[in-house]
DNA sequence: CGTCCATTTGAGGTGGATCAACCCTAGTGG
DNA sequence: CCACTAGGGTTGATCCACCTCAAATGGACG
């Protein structure tokens, strides 16, 4: 759904490169419902570990795509708190606005590459095609659902119940059978799951204790029993 | 914004009236921005205190606007865990999805009316006017804003800063300058904010004691001081 | 004027936070 | 190829904000 409102058809123009560029190679999806009717000029960037891709409250200039790596939303409070809103994956489209400006802050978790139009031709096009106006709604909507999900997470799960939440998320988003590579930090999943980092931790070493899970560093998890923990996800 | 959606120009049908209908007095508002296109038919419909609107994952078939009363969307955890997503004023619009199904369950919170609309109809001319079909997206980026400065709130906040925030969000919403008189009971502002409907109350209390707020009943508020409330939101 | 909830208030318990070592392991440079 | 280092991760000990359980109070409505 998302990952058909930025089109492999449109021009790709190598703008820079401030780190390698792994082949673009999204999902498994059928681009080109955007940019078959326009041609709308996307352009690749990358974006290096830890490097801001736009600001809070900064002008929403363009919408983006994860080719490789993976993006963080967040939402900071004065005091140094943070609230990650999502992680973007390859082929999730971020950064969509209805209003002028980002709402959350976005930030390269891992090296990163991205797709970007320029939002004022999407909206030019959206003008235009109904089609298109419908897969920007549907992108919006996609993103409330998880943010509906996400506030029901942090407003009455257990830690346990988060952080089982997190792990089959993941695996079903990162998609490759066996093996999960976690782009992000401890602290990272804690930001998103309204927990503390060492929080996290505890309840990963739970898992791996009972045998639900096992590590090949602390980034790469297998999950040898995914219905259990889906029973510990309530 | 919200409250363009649906326009008080389209025929209003009394169909029911399970209760007493209060007088359509939405919000100082400019309808018509739908209804002025096309001849949608919207309805009136009543709901008597703790009816349910619609259920969770029930089909989609209606989008609504509340006239007068109020209403809560919610999701329930298996074990009784209730978080409510959002609180619908008057002039707000609520039900309205991309997708096929509702993804909250609504019920009134007191006896509410509301004017609605088939989602079928609204899909059409969505299909053919692009300015509705815009109007749609914007609805639910509103939704998706509020869900995002939430997360943020049931991650990351006090019971304080929660409270605080709630009572803000209220006084700006409810918009009748003094007096604030909020429909809803404790342990919906509990569930609202992540919070027991006990530690809602005793931060209520303490603000009371502190004079930034003033009670005549338990949810007849006066805010005393929004500039302090506004400090301790952070 | 009594009944029934909603709300408040109190007392004590606890899940997760905080503070503090310690331990890995990937990356670096010799 | 190996020793060193730094940052991420784990684990332990203690604390405390909020939850839970319980009881008293209040207010709306018959």
């Amino acid at each position: 759904m998302l990952t058909q409102l930025l089109s492999t058809k449109a021009i790709n123009t190598q703008i820079t490169g401030s780190k390698v560029a792994p082949a673009p190679h999204p999902v498994s999806d059928q681009f080109g419902a955007i940019a078959g009717h326009v041609g709308l000029v996307a352009t690749e960037f990358s974006y290096r570990k830890d490097e801001e891709i736009y600001g809070e409250d900064e002008p929403a200039e363009y919408v983006y795509q994860v080719i490789s790596g993976a993006v963080r939303s967040y939402k900071l409070l004065s005091n140094g708190r943070r609230q990650i809103g999502a992680f973007h994956l390859p082929g999730d489209v971020f950064g969509l606005e209805s209003g002028a400006a980002h709402r959350l802050a976005a930030e390269a978790i891992i090296d990163t590459s991205v797709r970007l139009v320029k939002r004022a031709s999407l909206e030019k096009v959206a003008g235009t095609d109904v089609q298109v106006a419908r897969r920007l709604w549907t992108v919006t909507a996609s993103e409330l659902h998880h943010a509906e999900n996400h506030m029901l997470l942090l407003g009455r799960k257990t830690a346990m119940e988060r952080v089982a939440n997190f792990l089959l998320e993941m695996d079903r988003r990162l998609a490759v059978p066996g093996m999960m590579a976690l782009p992000m930090c401890r602290r990272d999943i804690g930001d998103y799951l309204g927990l503390t980092l060492e929080t996290v931790s505890r309840a990963l070493s739970q898992l791996h204790a009972q045998g639900i899970l096992g590590f090949s560093g602390a980034r790469q998890i297998v999950l040898r029993n995914r219905q259990r923990l889906h029973n510990l996800d309530t």
